[in-house]
DNA sequence: CGGATTTGACCAGCGC
DNA sequence: GCGCTGGTCAAATCCG
């Protein structure tokens, strides 16, 4: 990976990782087992350093870190977490922060949960949800204590080495965003989500047809702060005709989602609240 | 005291 | 074949 840092670093970072989600790529026979792979970028903010409550979005499911390994050309770790809700639970996730954004989380699902979500429709809140900052404030007290916990044990392990020249991150960062944009279109989808306030998440997932994600983009581009995962969902489960391509990615995408694994019973509950997204296709 | 985290060691795949 | 690297294990440590 070092040679990635001879290379203009934006455009290695997000490439490299939308490189390794493909699950045919030749991975190592640990990478194979790993068959679905998700990747979510979250942006944490810029006062991620300070405001230690502020964390990426909260799956709700609770994870034990079991590993931690430096990243070749990352001055940022990247963490393995294993899902702790289930015994047996092959479920696994990486969180690293981009190396060239120190306020992006990247955070890897690979495998799923073989057992159903924590239900948390049972608390009122969700069930209810309040109105946004409301809602915020509570989440930011409880509900991602997980994944706030782990950035802010990030915050605190990783003394901010700051590693590159200011500008030099300011260059990056703005052309990584367009390594965003230039990809998406073509493999991946492109979630911008307010789940946390702050955040600005993007989920990547392979994507076998191209023709659908405009919905998505047309979306971010109408409302790109009116997304949150269930509304991502209904977006994928709800939306009007598909073809038959769009019908067997939505097939793998509810296999790997809603049903069984990253999507907690309140997204799914959610899920029906919000089919009807403020979204008119063009 | 039990569960979670840390961290060094180990293993296996991949590229040269 | 060898070195590099990512991923996992497991003992030690921490924390509530």
């Amino acid at each position: 990976m070092d040679e990635n840092l001879s290379s203009p670093e934006h455009d290695s970072e997000v490439s490299k990782e939308l490189i390794m989600i493909r699950p045919e790529t030749q991975a190592s026979k640990r990478r194979k087992v790993a068959h679905q792979k998700t990747v979510v970028t979250v942006k944490i903010g810029p006062n991620v350093g300070k405001l230690k409550n502020e964390g990426p979005p909260s799956d709700f499911w609770s994870w034990r870190k079991y590993g931690q390994k430096p990243i070749k050309g990352s001055p940022y770790p990247r963490g393995y977490y294993r899902c702790s809700t289930s015994k047996g639970c092959s479920a696994k996730k990486q969180v690293e922060r981009s190396k060239t954004d120190a306020s992006v989380l990247i955070i890897t699902y690979t495998s799923s949960h073989n057992h159903p979500g924590p239900d948390v429709t049972s608390t009122t809140k969700y069930q209810n949800p309040p109105p946004k900052e409301a809602q915020m404030q509570q989440d930011s007290e409880d509900d991602d204590h997980d994944l706030k916990a782990e950035v802010a044990k990030e915050e605190e392990q990783e003394p901010e080495p700051a590693p590159e020249p200011e500008q030099e991150q300011e260059q990056e960062q703005e052309q990584e965003r367009k390594v965003d944009v230039q990809q998406e279109p073509d493999h991946f989808h492109y979630i911008q989500s307010p789940i946390r306030s702050s955040q600005d998440i993007v989920i990547y997932q392979e994507d076998p047809f191209s023709s659908g994600n405009h919905l998505e983009k047309t979306l971010l581009d109408e409302h790109p702060q009116s997304l949150c995962y269930s509304q991502l969902m209904s977006m994928s489960f709800s939306t009007t005709p598909k073809s038959e391509e769009e019908e067997d990615f939505y097939d793998e995408l509810e296999e790997l989602l809603p049903t069984s694994s990253y999507f907690p019973s309140f997204m799914r509950s959610n899920l029906s609240q919000l089919e009807r997204i403020p979204f008119v296709p063009s």
